[in-house]
DNA sequence: GCATGATCATGC
DNA sequence: GCATGATCATGC
């Protein structure tokens, strides 16, 4: 049995739909269930559709020019969400600036794909899992505009010599994600020297949370920003905001919040404002394209002596499962790489008065998460090694990364008070921790020239 | 009850 | 003046 069975589209998905609901134990008559990563595609390849796993350039069912693709979900309090991204090729530097998006070999696989999803249970054995739907899926249109911008900017990296600093924070929906044994999995690049670490293309876990609800559970769609694709063909995503936005440069957040009627103290005054200058009903960060690209909105407030007050916090860790990490698939490494930031910059003029001054979009460059990454090991080996306390009878001092350690990156606290505690590997307790991007660091890419 | 963004207090 | 630890305010 080969994949040439399956000549048809049709034929594809109907095989797939008969797997719906089948315990992957009784699927499974290899043993693959019990190996490691990417276990479950291997069985549906290998048990259910009778063909051998390969990672040539064409697609699973070559006649039915279809992928499959095997991916999981997570049902959380606020939904069903991708547990992880969808990774496609590997990403050939050596060829593929050559071709259009049209000739790509992500195109050429990727263009239909047949997603089987399943729900990931972390306390349930893989036999149990079952697939709970399959569909054949291509990109809409409106979606497409904005991968084929992604697919151009990984290009231009790659013509420029600049493979080695593609990271998946520079596009929105497509990514180059890392793919390889370990991150010195390295490989030639043909318009510079130095080598660029192995990546594949990635769709992002936050777009495969919006395929999965939308066109898997068919659930109701987020407000778009943009209403009109057809605007994406001359222009960037992040142009066009800036574009709805600078009419409002230069404005003072009173006279912002007078003209939309935007009342009160709110914390959340300045998201609203955002989204009343971007036409936006609700709030941006819950609009499809900021959900999808994972772009995160940060107002920045600069003071009349240009510096910012604080630096910017993450979500606190716990001890006990930072130390079980990799950093490779670590949740600060998750949080920061794929993820591209707004920052709304407010700066303080003579009067005292905030000024909406621009946006800037912005994601970490690969040289500096590389630094975050030493700041995230020096923490682990601190936290294993034992976090020496002193209490000063006032405060306690730890001995985790401090501020001057890293020009990007430190570890503070972050709690409700000194009693708000995680416990230590060693049985101790310290205050809830979490990491910080330096106000410093902030500044820089704030001051930073832009287009 | 907790996460998150914002801000404060102290001492070098 | 600023780094570091502590804490507050708000919203879900």
């Amino acid at each position: 049995m080969d994949t040439r069975k399956y000549k048809t589209k049709e034929a594809v998905l109907k095989r797939a739909q008969e797997a719906i609901g089948v315990p992957l134990g009784s699927i499974d008559r290899t043993g693959r269930l019990r190996t490691g990563k990417g276990a479950i595609g291997t069985v549906l390849e290998e048990s259910w559709f009778g063909y051998s796993p390969n990672s040539e350039s064409e697609p699973d069912f070559p006649d039915a020019r279809v992928e499959l693709k095997v991916t999981p979900y997570l049902h959380t309090r606020s939904g069903i969400r991708a547990k992880e991204r969808l990774v496609c090729n590997i990403i050939n530097y050596m060829t593929e600036y050559q071709k259009s998006f049209e000739t790509s070999d992500f195109w050429h696989k990727c263009e239909t794909l047949l997603i089987m999803s399943y729900e990931h249970k972390p306390d349930k054995p893989k036999s149990e899992f079952t697939i709970d739907k399959a569909i054949l899926f291509s990109f809409p249109e409106e979606d497409l505009r904005i991968i084929k911008q992604d697919w151009e900017k990984i290009i231009s990296k790659i013509r420029n010599g600049e493979a080695h600093s593609i990271t998946e924070g520079d596009t929105l929906y497509l990514a180059a994600c890392t793919k390889g044994v370990n991150a010195s999995s390295v490989r030639k690049q043909p318009f510079s020297s130095t080598p660029a670490k192995q990546r594949a293309y990635s769709l992002k876990s936050s777009y495969m949370t919006r395929i999965l609800n939308k066109y898997i559970f068919g659930a109701e769609e987020d407000e778009h920003i943009i209403t009109d694709w057809r605007i994406l063909s001359n222009n960037t995503f992040e142009d066009i905001i800036i574009e709805r936005l600078s009419p409002f440069y230069g404005q003072t957040v009173d006279r912002l919040a007078a003209y939309f009627e935007v009342l009160g103290h709110a914390k959340n005054k300045n998201e609203l404002l955002l989204s009343r200058m971007m036409g936006v009903k609700g709030r941006v960060s819950q609009t499809a394209e900021f959900q999808n690209a994972n772009i995160v909105p940060k107002t920045v407030r600069i003071q009349k002596n240009g510096k910012i007050k604080e630096s910017m916090s993450f979500p606190t860790f716990k001890f006990n499962e930072i130390i079980n990490e990799d950093w490779e698939t670590s949740s600060l490494k998750e949080m920061i790489e794929p993820t591209k930031f707004m920052f709304a910059i407010f700066e303080e003029n003579v009067d005292g008065d905030y000024v909406f001054k621009r946006i800037k979009f912005w994601n970490m460059p690969a040289q500096d998460i590389d630094e975050v990454h030493r700041v995230w090991e020096r923490t682990v080996r601190i936290i294993k090694d034992g976090v020496k306390l002193s209490f000063d009878g006032r405060v306690t001092r730890n001995n985790l990364p401090k501020q001057s350690e890293s020009y990007v990156a430190h570890v503070r606290p972050h709690a409700r008070d000194s009693n708000d505690v995680y416990p230590l590997p060693d049985g101790r307790v310290m205050s809830k921790q979490c990491f910080w991007l330096n106000r410093e660091y902030i500044e820089k890419i704030i001051s930073e020239e832009y287009r």
